[in-house]
DNA sequence: TCTAAGTTTAAGGTTAATTTAAGCATTAAA
DNA sequence: TTTAATGCTTAAATTAACCTTAAACTTAGA
Protein backbone atom coordinates (compact mmCIF):
# COMPACT_ATOMS: atom_id res chain seq x y z
CA UNK A 1 0.00 0.00 0.00
CA UNK A 2 1.36 3.51 -0.79
CA UNK A 3 2.02 5.90 2.00
CA UNK A 4 2.79 9.63 1.49
CA UNK A 5 4.58 10.97 4.60
CA UNK A 6 4.83 14.78 5.03
CA UNK A 7 7.37 15.38 7.57
CA UNK A 8 9.53 18.12 7.98
CA UNK A 9 11.65 16.62 10.52
CA UNK A 10 14.67 14.80 8.38
CA UNK A 11 15.39 12.81 11.83
CA UNK A 12 11.37 12.04 12.70
CA UNK A 13 11.18 11.07 8.28
CA UNK A 14 14.12 8.94 8.74
CA UNK A 15 13.26 7.16 11.20
CA UNK A 16 9.65 6.80 10.58
CA UNK A 17 9.86 5.81 6.49
CA UNK A 18 12.13 3.07 7.85
CA UNK A 19 9.68 2.09 10.17
CA UNK A 20 6.63 2.45 7.95
CA UNK A 21 8.38 0.58 5.62
CA UNK A 22 8.70 -2.17 7.73
CA UNK A 23 5.49 -2.28 8.00
CA UNK A 24 4.99 -3.31 4.70
CA UNK A 25 4.00 0.50 3.36
CA UNK A 26 5.11 1.64 0.04
CA UNK A 27 6.47 4.79 1.42
CA UNK A 28 7.19 8.27 -0.43
CA UNK A 29 8.26 11.60 1.75
CA UNK A 30 7.80 14.79 0.99
CA UNK A 31 9.13 17.56 3.23
CA UNK A 32 7.45 20.93 1.96
CA UNK A 33 3.58 21.82 1.15
CA UNK A 34 4.80 22.27 -2.66
CA UNK A 35 6.07 18.62 -2.92
CA UNK A 36 3.23 17.01 -1.24
CA UNK A 37 1.16 18.50 -3.19
CA UNK A 38 3.17 17.42 -6.58
CA UNK A 39 3.45 13.68 -4.98
CA UNK A 40 -0.35 13.99 -4.16
CA UNK A 41 -1.00 14.25 -7.88
CA UNK A 42 -0.12 10.76 -8.21
CA UNK A 43 -3.27 8.90 -8.04
CA UNK A 44 -1.20 6.02 -6.37
CA UNK A 45 -1.32 7.33 -3.14
CA UNK A 46 -3.65 5.58 -0.76
CA UNK A 47 -2.86 7.31 2.66
CA UNK A 48 -1.36 10.13 4.07
CA UNK A 49 0.45 10.65 7.39
CA UNK A 50 0.78 14.49 7.10
CA UNK A 51 2.54 16.37 9.95
CA UNK A 52 1.13 20.20 10.49
CA UNK A 53 3.60 22.83 10.85
CA UNK A 54 5.98 22.93 7.85
CA UNK A 55 8.39 24.99 6.57
CA UNK A 56 6.97 26.47 3.61
CA UNK A 57 3.37 26.83 4.41
CA UNK A 58 0.66 25.35 6.93
CA UNK A 59 -0.08 21.10 6.64
CA UNK A 60 -4.02 22.48 6.60
CA UNK A 61 -3.86 23.81 3.27
CA UNK A 62 -2.54 20.14 2.25
CA UNK A 63 -5.22 18.55 4.51
CA UNK A 64 -8.14 21.10 2.57
CA UNK A 65 -6.77 20.45 -0.77
CA UNK A 66 -6.94 16.75 -0.69
CA UNK A 67 -10.48 16.99 1.06
CA UNK A 68 -11.48 19.12 -2.01
CA UNK A 69 -9.89 16.95 -4.69
CA UNK A 70 -9.87 13.01 -3.45
CA UNK A 71 -12.04 12.65 -0.67
CA UNK A 72 -12.10 9.52 -0.20
CA UNK A 73 -7.75 9.48 0.39
CA UNK A 74 -7.42 8.89 4.67
CA UNK A 75 -5.42 10.83 6.49
CA UNK A 76 -3.59 10.82 9.40
CA UNK A 77 -2.43 14.53 10.86
CA UNK A 78 0.72 14.08 13.01
CA UNK A 79 1.44 17.10 14.69
CA UNK A 80 3.40 18.78 17.74
CA UNK A 81 0.12 20.82 18.66
CA UNK A 82 -1.98 19.41 21.17
CA UNK A 83 -4.40 21.96 22.07
CA UNK A 84 -8.07 20.47 21.84
CA UNK A 85 -9.10 23.40 19.42
CA UNK A 86 -6.38 22.32 16.93
CA UNK A 87 -7.47 18.61 16.79
CA UNK A 88 -11.43 19.21 16.38
CA UNK A 89 -10.50 21.47 13.68
CA UNK A 90 -8.07 19.24 11.77
CA UNK A 91 -10.91 16.37 12.18
CA UNK A 92 -13.31 18.74 11.26
CA UNK A 93 -11.84 19.20 7.80
CA UNK A 94 -11.84 15.73 6.90
CA UNK A 95 -8.64 14.11 8.78
CA UNK A 96 -9.52 10.50 9.74
CA UNK A 97 -7.27 10.57 12.50
CA UNK A 98 -4.75 12.90 14.55
CA UNK A 99 -2.22 11.86 16.89
CA UNK A 100 0.05 14.55 19.19
CA UNK A 101 4.00 14.18 19.27
CA UNK A 102 5.48 12.63 20.93
CA UNK A 103 3.77 9.01 20.24
CA UNK A 104 4.18 5.89 20.47
CA UNK A 105 4.65 4.22 16.87
CA UNK A 106 3.21 1.47 17.65
CA UNK A 107 0.02 3.38 18.00
CA UNK A 108 0.53 5.32 14.71
CA UNK A 109 0.83 2.19 13.11
CA UNK A 110 -2.55 0.87 14.57
CA UNK A 111 -4.86 3.92 13.54
CA UNK A 112 -3.06 3.42 10.12
CA UNK A 113 -4.40 -0.16 9.79
CA UNK A 114 -7.98 1.13 11.27
CA UNK A 115 -7.49 4.12 8.22
CA UNK A 116 -6.36 1.56 5.76
CA UNK A 117 -9.10 -0.84 6.23
CA UNK A 118 -11.47 1.90 5.37
CA UNK A 119 -10.11 2.24 1.91
CA UNK A 120 -11.77 -0.89 0.50
CA UNK A 121 -15.20 -0.26 0.98
CA UNK A 122 -18.08 0.24 -1.70
CA UNK A 123 -21.71 -1.04 -2.18
CA UNK A 124 -24.14 -0.33 -4.95
CA UNK A 125 -27.76 -1.16 -5.13
CA UNK A 126 -27.80 -0.14 -8.62
CA UNK A 127 -29.37 -1.47 -11.26
CA UNK A 128 -29.14 -1.28 -14.85
CA UNK A 129 -30.06 -2.09 -18.82
CA UNK A 130 -28.88 0.21 -21.76
CA UNK A 131 -28.99 3.59 -20.83
CA UNK A 132 -31.57 3.01 -17.95
CA UNK A 133 -30.20 3.18 -14.79
CA UNK A 134 -31.63 2.77 -11.19
CA UNK A 135 -30.76 2.79 -7.77
CA UNK A 136 -32.71 1.41 -5.85
CA UNK A 137 -31.52 2.32 -2.34
CA UNK A 138 -31.82 5.91 -3.07
CA UNK A 139 -34.83 5.73 -5.17
CA UNK A 140 -33.55 7.39 -8.25
CA UNK A 141 -33.77 6.81 -11.78
CA UNK A 142 -31.35 8.32 -14.61
CA UNK A 143 -31.85 7.68 -18.60
CA UNK A 144 -28.85 8.78 -20.42
CA UNK A 145 -27.39 10.37 -17.21
CA UNK A 146 -30.99 12.64 -17.28
CA UNK A 147 -32.34 11.91 -13.93
CA UNK A 148 -36.32 11.22 -14.62
CA UNK A 149 -38.58 11.13 -11.91
CA UNK A 150 -41.18 8.62 -11.60
CA UNK A 151 -43.90 8.05 -9.49
CA UNK A 152 -44.10 4.97 -6.84
CA UNK A 153 -46.22 2.25 -8.50
CA UNK A 154 -44.48 2.99 -11.79
CA UNK A 155 -41.00 2.76 -10.27
CA UNK A 156 -41.84 -0.35 -8.76
CA UNK A 157 -42.95 -1.75 -12.22
CA UNK A 158 -38.99 -0.85 -13.76
CA UNK A 159 -37.90 -2.14 -11.05
CA UNK A 160 -39.21 -5.51 -11.17
CA UNK A 161 -38.27 -5.19 -15.22
CA UNK A 162 -34.92 -4.41 -14.55
CA UNK A 163 -34.14 -7.12 -11.81
CA UNK A 164 -35.98 -9.79 -14.67
CA UNK A 165 -33.27 -7.97 -17.51
CA UNK A 166 -34.41 -10.22 -20.66
CA UNK A 167 -37.07 -12.71 -19.09
CA UNK A 168 -40.77 -12.19 -20.08
CA UNK A 169 -42.97 -11.75 -16.89
CA UNK A 170 -46.33 -12.07 -17.48
CA UNK A 171 -49.13 -9.14 -16.20
CA UNK A 172 -50.06 -11.77 -13.67
CA UNK A 173 -46.62 -11.74 -12.38
CA UNK A 174 -46.20 -8.46 -12.22
CA UNK A 175 -49.25 -7.74 -10.58
CA UNK A 176 -48.68 -9.96 -7.62
CA UNK A 177 -44.90 -8.23 -7.16
CA UNK A 178 -46.99 -4.69 -7.02
CA UNK A 179 -49.66 -5.49 -4.67
CA UNK A 180 -50.44 -7.15 -1.56
CA UNK A 181 -52.37 -10.80 -1.37
CA UNK A 182 -55.85 -9.96 -1.60
CA UNK A 183 -55.49 -6.74 -2.98
CA UNK A 184 -57.64 -7.18 -5.89
CA UNK A 185 -57.04 -5.40 -9.06
CA UNK A 186 -60.41 -5.66 -11.39
CA UNK A 187 -58.49 -3.91 -14.05
CA UNK A 188 -55.67 -3.37 -16.14
CA UNK A 189 -53.47 -1.23 -13.84
CA UNK A 190 -50.41 -2.90 -15.10
CA UNK A 191 -50.90 -2.07 -19.05
CA UNK A 192 -51.68 1.70 -17.64
CA UNK A 193 -48.64 1.77 -15.92
CA UNK A 194 -46.63 0.42 -19.03
CA UNK A 195 -47.90 3.29 -21.12
CA UNK A 196 -46.48 5.74 -18.75
CA UNK A 197 -43.19 4.67 -18.77
CA UNK A 198 -43.26 4.17 -21.82
CA UNK A 199 -43.53 7.72 -22.70
CA UNK A 200 -40.10 8.18 -20.40
CA UNK A 201 -37.93 5.96 -22.56
CA UNK A 202 -37.13 4.79 -26.14
CA UNK A 203 -39.88 3.64 -28.08
CA UNK A 204 -38.83 -0.22 -27.75
CA UNK A 205 -37.50 -0.04 -24.19
CA UNK A 206 -40.16 -2.61 -22.77
CA UNK A 207 -41.07 -5.10 -25.02
CA UNK A 208 -44.67 -7.00 -25.59
CA UNK A 209 -44.50 -10.05 -26.13
CA UNK A 210 -48.70 -10.65 -27.20
CA UNK A 211 -50.41 -13.03 -25.15
CA UNK A 212 -47.23 -13.54 -22.72
CA UNK A 213 -45.44 -10.80 -20.93
CA UNK A 214 -43.22 -8.16 -20.90
CA UNK A 215 -39.24 -8.03 -21.24
CA UNK A 216 -36.55 -5.14 -20.96
CA UNK A 217 -33.04 -5.36 -21.94
CA UNK A 218 -31.31 -8.11 -24.51
CA UNK A 219 -32.71 -10.99 -26.36
CA UNK B 1 -28.20 9.14 14.00
CA UNK B 2 -28.61 6.63 15.86
CA UNK B 3 -26.15 5.67 19.04
CA UNK B 4 -25.64 3.39 21.19
CA UNK B 5 -23.93 4.34 24.87
CA UNK B 6 -22.88 1.68 26.89
CA UNK B 7 -21.67 3.29 30.24
CA UNK B 8 -22.05 1.46 33.89
CA UNK B 9 -21.37 4.76 36.00
CA UNK B 10 -24.77 6.66 35.91
CA UNK B 11 -23.58 10.04 36.74
CA UNK B 12 -21.30 10.03 33.70
CA UNK B 13 -23.88 8.17 31.47
CA UNK B 14 -26.33 10.59 32.07
CA UNK B 15 -24.73 13.66 31.41
CA UNK B 16 -23.14 11.77 28.17
CA UNK B 17 -26.75 10.85 27.33
CA UNK B 18 -27.77 14.53 27.51
CA UNK B 19 -24.98 16.25 25.57
CA UNK B 20 -24.85 13.87 23.27
CA UNK B 21 -28.76 14.42 22.10
CA UNK B 22 -28.01 17.97 22.11
CA UNK B 23 -25.63 16.82 19.99
CA UNK B 24 -28.23 15.86 17.80
CA UNK B 25 -27.61 11.80 18.17
CA UNK B 26 -30.70 9.54 19.13
CA UNK B 27 -29.37 8.00 22.42
CA UNK B 28 -29.77 4.40 23.18
CA UNK B 29 -28.15 3.72 26.84
CA UNK B 30 -26.75 0.44 28.20
CA UNK B 31 -24.83 -0.44 31.59
CA UNK B 32 -24.16 -4.03 31.38
CA UNK B 33 -22.62 -6.14 28.54
CA UNK B 34 -25.96 -8.30 28.15
CA UNK B 35 -28.31 -5.61 27.33
CA UNK B 36 -25.51 -3.95 24.87
CA UNK B 37 -25.29 -7.33 23.22
CA UNK B 38 -29.07 -7.22 22.81
CA UNK B 39 -29.08 -3.56 21.47
CA UNK B 40 -26.57 -4.51 18.85
CA UNK B 41 -29.24 -6.94 17.60
CA UNK B 42 -31.23 -3.66 16.04
CA UNK B 43 -29.42 -2.83 12.78
CA UNK B 44 -30.50 0.55 13.08
CA UNK B 45 -27.19 1.39 15.16
CA UNK B 46 -24.68 3.09 13.63
CA UNK B 47 -22.64 4.21 15.84
CA UNK B 48 -21.13 2.94 19.04
CA UNK B 49 -19.59 4.49 22.16
CA UNK B 50 -18.11 1.86 24.11
CA UNK B 51 -16.73 1.69 27.77
CA UNK B 52 -14.57 -0.80 28.96
CA UNK B 53 -14.86 -2.30 32.35
CA UNK B 54 -18.31 -2.98 32.97
CA UNK B 55 -19.69 -5.21 35.94
CA UNK B 56 -21.09 -7.80 34.18
CA UNK B 57 -17.84 -8.59 32.16
CA UNK B 58 -15.50 -6.78 29.51
CA UNK B 59 -15.96 -4.45 27.51
CA UNK B 60 -13.50 -5.65 24.78
CA UNK B 61 -16.05 -8.73 24.67
CA UNK B 62 -18.64 -5.93 22.92
CA UNK B 63 -16.01 -5.03 20.47
CA UNK B 64 -14.95 -8.07 19.18
CA UNK B 65 -19.18 -8.96 18.78
CA UNK B 66 -19.64 -5.82 16.94
CA UNK B 67 -16.42 -6.31 14.39
CA UNK B 68 -17.78 -10.07 13.69
CA UNK B 69 -20.93 -9.27 13.11
CA UNK B 70 -21.21 -6.09 11.84
CA UNK B 71 -17.59 -5.20 11.08
CA UNK B 72 -18.84 -1.55 9.57
CA UNK B 73 -20.18 -0.16 12.84
CA UNK B 74 -17.86 2.58 13.63
CA UNK B 75 -17.11 1.97 17.48
CA UNK B 76 -15.12 5.01 19.83
CA UNK B 77 -13.81 3.43 23.19
CA UNK B 78 -14.03 5.07 26.16
CA UNK B 79 -11.66 4.12 29.22
CA UNK B 80 -10.06 5.18 31.92
CA UNK B 81 -7.18 2.62 31.07
CA UNK B 82 -5.03 4.74 29.37
CA UNK B 83 -1.86 3.13 28.21
CA UNK B 84 -0.81 2.57 24.92
CA UNK B 85 -0.94 -1.13 25.32
CA UNK B 86 -4.67 -0.92 25.59
CA UNK B 87 -5.29 1.64 23.02
CA UNK B 88 -3.04 -0.95 20.12
CA UNK B 89 -5.24 -3.33 21.43
CA UNK B 90 -8.75 -1.68 20.82
CA UNK B 91 -7.62 -0.02 17.67
CA UNK B 92 -6.67 -3.50 16.80
CA UNK B 93 -10.03 -5.09 17.45
CA UNK B 94 -11.15 -2.80 15.14
CA UNK B 95 -12.37 0.14 17.40
CA UNK B 96 -12.16 3.39 15.05
CA UNK B 97 -10.87 5.39 18.02
CA UNK B 98 -9.90 5.67 21.51
CA UNK B 99 -10.43 8.25 23.89
CA UNK B 100 -8.87 8.03 27.69
CA UNK B 101 -10.96 9.63 30.79
CA UNK B 102 -10.92 11.82 31.46
CA UNK B 103 -11.58 13.63 28.69
CA UNK B 104 -12.80 16.47 27.38
CA UNK B 105 -16.66 16.46 25.63
CA UNK B 106 -15.35 18.22 22.77
CA UNK B 107 -13.15 15.95 21.60
CA UNK B 108 -15.85 13.15 22.03
CA UNK B 109 -17.76 14.94 20.11
CA UNK B 110 -15.42 15.50 17.73
CA UNK B 111 -14.38 12.14 17.12
CA UNK B 112 -17.84 10.89 16.51
CA UNK B 113 -18.38 13.40 13.73
CA UNK B 114 -15.13 11.87 12.37
CA UNK B 115 -17.12 8.48 12.78
CA UNK B 116 -19.87 9.36 11.74
CA UNK B 117 -18.85 11.05 8.45
CA UNK B 118 -17.65 7.25 7.55
CA UNK B 119 -21.18 5.89 8.04
CA UNK B 120 -22.58 8.50 5.76
CA UNK B 121 -19.32 9.44 3.66
CA UNK B 122 -19.61 13.21 4.10
CA UNK B 123 -15.96 13.59 4.24
CA UNK B 124 -15.90 17.28 5.95
CA UNK B 125 -18.29 18.46 8.95
CA UNK B 126 -19.65 21.45 6.46
CA UNK B 127 -22.33 19.98 4.04
CA UNK B 128 -23.73 22.28 0.97
CA UNK B 129 -26.15 21.94 -1.37
CA UNK B 130 -26.81 24.68 -3.45
CA UNK B 131 -27.11 28.08 -1.31
CA UNK B 132 -27.74 26.17 1.86
CA UNK B 133 -24.34 25.43 3.91
CA UNK B 134 -24.71 23.71 7.09
CA UNK B 135 -21.84 23.71 9.84
CA UNK B 136 -22.76 20.40 11.71
CA UNK B 137 -19.97 21.09 14.13
CA UNK B 138 -20.87 24.33 15.04
CA UNK B 139 -24.12 23.59 14.75
CA UNK B 140 -25.16 26.74 12.30
CA UNK B 141 -26.68 26.98 9.01
CA UNK B 142 -26.93 29.44 6.29
CA UNK B 143 -28.53 30.54 3.17
CA UNK B 144 -26.86 32.28 0.16
CA UNK B 145 -24.37 33.25 3.41
CA UNK B 146 -27.14 34.83 5.58
CA UNK B 147 -27.33 32.52 9.28
CA UNK B 148 -30.41 31.01 9.12
CA UNK B 149 -31.65 29.64 12.83
CA UNK B 150 -32.83 26.53 13.76
CA UNK B 151 -34.63 24.81 16.13
CA UNK B 152 -32.62 21.54 16.78
CA UNK B 153 -35.27 19.06 15.45
CA UNK B 154 -35.28 21.16 12.52
CA UNK B 155 -31.53 21.12 12.32
CA UNK B 156 -31.16 17.39 12.76
CA UNK B 157 -34.05 16.78 9.91
CA UNK B 158 -32.11 18.72 7.49
CA UNK B 159 -28.89 17.58 7.90
CA UNK B 160 -30.48 14.05 7.74
CA UNK B 161 -31.14 15.24 4.18
CA UNK B 162 -28.51 17.13 3.48
CA UNK B 163 -26.06 14.30 4.47
CA UNK B 164 -28.04 12.16 1.62
CA UNK B 165 -27.93 14.39 -1.12
CA UNK B 166 -30.10 13.33 -4.12
CA UNK B 167 -31.15 10.19 -2.39
CA UNK B 168 -35.04 10.26 -1.71
CA UNK B 169 -35.84 9.41 1.76
CA UNK B 170 -38.87 8.16 2.91
CA UNK B 171 -40.80 9.86 6.10
CA UNK B 172 -40.19 6.06 7.49
CA UNK B 173 -36.51 6.69 7.43
CA UNK B 174 -36.39 10.27 8.75
CA UNK B 175 -38.28 9.17 11.51
CA UNK B 176 -35.79 6.75 12.57
CA UNK B 177 -32.93 9.40 12.37
CA UNK B 178 -34.71 11.85 14.58
CA UNK B 179 -36.31 9.57 17.32
CA UNK B 180 -35.05 6.69 19.65
CA UNK B 181 -36.80 3.45 19.81
CA UNK B 182 -40.00 3.31 22.25
CA UNK B 183 -40.56 7.44 21.56
CA UNK B 184 -43.24 5.95 19.14
CA UNK B 185 -44.55 9.03 16.65
CA UNK B 186 -48.07 9.08 16.27
CA UNK B 187 -48.33 11.52 14.07
CA UNK B 188 -47.19 13.64 11.05
CA UNK B 189 -44.01 15.50 12.56
CA UNK B 190 -41.84 14.98 9.85
CA UNK B 191 -43.92 16.39 7.42
CA UNK B 192 -44.70 19.21 9.51
CA UNK B 193 -40.89 20.13 10.06
CA UNK B 194 -40.78 19.51 6.46
CA UNK B 195 -43.11 22.34 6.40
CA UNK B 196 -41.37 24.84 8.32
CA UNK B 197 -37.86 24.16 6.93
CA UNK B 198 -39.78 25.29 3.49
CA UNK B 199 -40.86 28.59 5.12
CA UNK B 200 -36.78 29.17 5.83
CA UNK B 201 -35.50 28.42 2.24
CA UNK B 202 -36.41 28.33 -1.64
CA UNK B 203 -39.52 27.20 -2.70
CA UNK B 204 -38.41 24.05 -3.90
CA UNK B 205 -35.10 23.30 -2.30
CA UNK B 206 -36.69 20.25 -0.51
CA UNK B 207 -38.50 18.00 -3.48
CA UNK B 208 -41.56 15.28 -2.34
CA UNK B 209 -41.67 12.54 -4.22
CA UNK B 210 -45.04 10.99 -3.32
CA UNK B 211 -45.89 7.96 -2.10
CA UNK B 212 -41.50 7.59 -1.85
CA UNK B 213 -40.01 10.62 0.29
CA UNK B 214 -38.41 13.90 0.59
CA UNK B 215 -35.28 14.93 -1.36
CA UNK B 216 -32.60 17.93 -1.21
CA UNK B 217 -30.17 18.46 -3.95
CA UNK B 218 -29.59 17.42 -8.03
CA UNK B 219 -32.20 15.59 -9.48
C1' DT C 1 -41.00 28.73 39.24
C1' DC C 2 -42.47 31.00 35.17
C1' DT C 3 -42.04 32.01 30.39
C1' DA C 4 -40.98 31.54 25.74
C1' DA C 5 -39.53 28.66 22.37
C1' DG C 6 -39.74 24.28 20.44
C1' DT C 7 -42.39 20.14 19.36
C1' DT C 8 -46.31 17.18 18.64
C1' DT C 9 -51.10 16.35 17.61
C1' DA C 10 -55.14 16.48 14.97
C1' DA C 11 -58.34 18.03 11.49
C1' DG C 12 -59.52 19.70 7.07
C1' DG C 13 -58.11 21.18 2.53
C1' DT C 14 -55.30 20.27 -1.71
C1' DT C 15 -53.12 17.86 -5.12
C1' DA C 16 -50.98 14.08 -7.40
C1' DA C 17 -50.98 9.14 -8.00
C1' DT C 18 -53.64 5.31 -9.07
C1' DT C 19 -57.47 2.83 -10.72
C1' DT C 20 -61.28 2.28 -13.61
C1' DA C 21 -63.64 1.84 -17.77
C1' DA C 22 -64.55 2.40 -22.44
C1' DG C 23 -63.26 2.69 -27.17
C1' DC C 24 -59.50 2.12 -30.47
C1' DA C 25 -55.57 -0.46 -32.58
C1' DT C 26 -52.96 -4.35 -33.50
C1' DT C 27 -52.03 -9.15 -34.03
C1' DA C 28 -52.52 -13.90 -35.38
C1' DA C 29 -55.33 -17.56 -36.68
C1' DA C 30 -59.21 -19.29 -39.31
C1' DT D 1 -60.04 -10.84 -45.07
C1' DT D 2 -62.58 -11.49 -41.31
C1' DT D 3 -62.71 -12.32 -36.54
C1' DA D 4 -61.61 -12.76 -31.86
C1' DA D 5 -58.31 -11.90 -28.61
C1' DT D 6 -55.04 -9.03 -26.68
C1' DG D 7 -52.91 -4.83 -25.86
C1' DC D 8 -52.91 0.47 -26.13
C1' DT D 9 -54.67 4.99 -25.14
C1' DT D 10 -57.38 8.37 -22.97
C1' DA D 11 -59.93 10.74 -19.67
C1' DA D 12 -62.71 10.70 -15.70
C1' DA D 13 -63.36 8.92 -10.97
C1' DT D 14 -61.35 7.56 -6.94
C1' DT D 15 -58.02 7.22 -3.40
C1' DA D 16 -54.10 8.09 -0.79
C1' DA D 17 -50.37 11.17 0.20
C1' DC D 18 -49.15 15.45 1.50
C1' DC D 19 -49.71 20.40 3.13
C1' DT D 20 -51.40 23.79 6.20
C1' DT D 21 -53.05 25.56 10.28
C1' DA D 22 -53.86 26.12 14.98
C1' DA D 23 -54.01 24.53 19.39
C1' DA D 24 -52.06 21.54 23.05
C1' DC D 25 -48.25 20.04 25.05
C1' DT D 26 -43.13 19.87 26.49
C1' DT D 27 -38.74 21.53 27.45
C1' DA D 28 -35.01 24.56 28.52
C1' DG D 29 -33.53 28.97 30.41
C1' DA D 30 -34.14 33.05 33.03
Amino acid sequence: MHLLLVEDDHLVAEGLCRSLRQQGYSVEHSSTVKSAMQWLQNDEIELVVLDLGLPDGDGIDILKHIKKHRKNLPVVILTARGSIDDKVMGLDLGADDYLAKPFDPAELFARLRVASRRVTQAQTSTLKVGDVEMDTAAFTVSFQGEPVNLPRKEFMLLKALLENQGRVQSKQQLENKLYEWGEEVGSNTIEVHIHHLRKKFPKEFIKTLRGIGYVVGKR
